[in-house]
DNA sequence: GTAATCGGACTACAAATGTAATCTATTGAA
DNA sequence: TTCAATAGATTACATTTGTAGTCCGATTAC
């Protein structure tokens, strides 16, 4: 049986990119990572980073005068699961109907699509 | 200049998928369709829709004794807004790097994903 | 006509989330 | 050595979300 993975929020999710990105960071390299995309205060970033760890989705070491911090998950095992309960609500379950909209509504530009074709030409058929 | 799209919670998108399937529709209406795909009681799915409604998602016909209730945004308007957000903050805004980790992981089935070749085709080069 | 029922309005209440501030112990700077 | 800056722990507090329940007036079934 498959521990099922705990559920992160939206804003737990951005403090999530920084750590894949690159691990274990210091709050404070989190803190300054988030610096330009977000407005949050460090105690904020500070409060979400806390959050993660109690739910058991980030890990800290606590051997060194100031703790680092790293992920317990891959971000494929999260892409994949948020993924597939996105589509779920927002598609009927249908990837595919997202596709044909994305696709033809130019919100890919043409080099997108032409490497979506090489992509899916590299799936045998 | 465009007013943004209320946000709206999970629970709210059963609702709204709902009534994008068909509108008008009584709040009993309603109440009916869920009763497989959920367990919430009348009650629950009653505030839901109310604040829908509050929020300016859906709009009610008050006309008649029962209440009818019908969407003000399409769907294809609130699916363009999640998905944007949705791969920026998952996918790091790259809509390619979820379709290669679908594709490469076989969650695509073959049919799918000659379906997608033809639709890529119909796009001109 | 009277009681049960139903729809709508209003109220409830805990957990999760967003967004920090305060308190405390340590450490580094002067 | 003493004081200020820091990191970590703890606390705060409004909003949103999930999940209903209660109250009231109209309607329907007897």
């Amino acid at each position: 049986m498959e521990k099922n993975i705990p559920s992160i929020s939206e804003s737990e999710w951005e403090i999530m990119n920084v750590l894949w990105d690159k691990a274990p960071q210091t709050a404070n390299d989190i803190i300054f990572a988030l610096q330009e995309s977000t407005d949050w205060k460090p105690k904020t970033i500070r409060t979400l980073l806390d959050r993660l760890v109690q739910k058991d989705v980030v890990g800290v070491n606590k051997n060194l005068k100031v703790y680092t911090f790293f992920p317990l998950y891959t971000q494929e095992k999260y892409q994949r699961a948020e993924t597939e309960s996105f589509i779920k609500r927002i598609y009927g379950g249908a990837l595919k109907s997202m596709l044909v909209q994305f696709i033809q509504e130019d919100t890919l530009s043409d080099e997108d699509i032409n490497e979506l074709r090489s992509i899916l030409n590299k799936k045998p058929r």
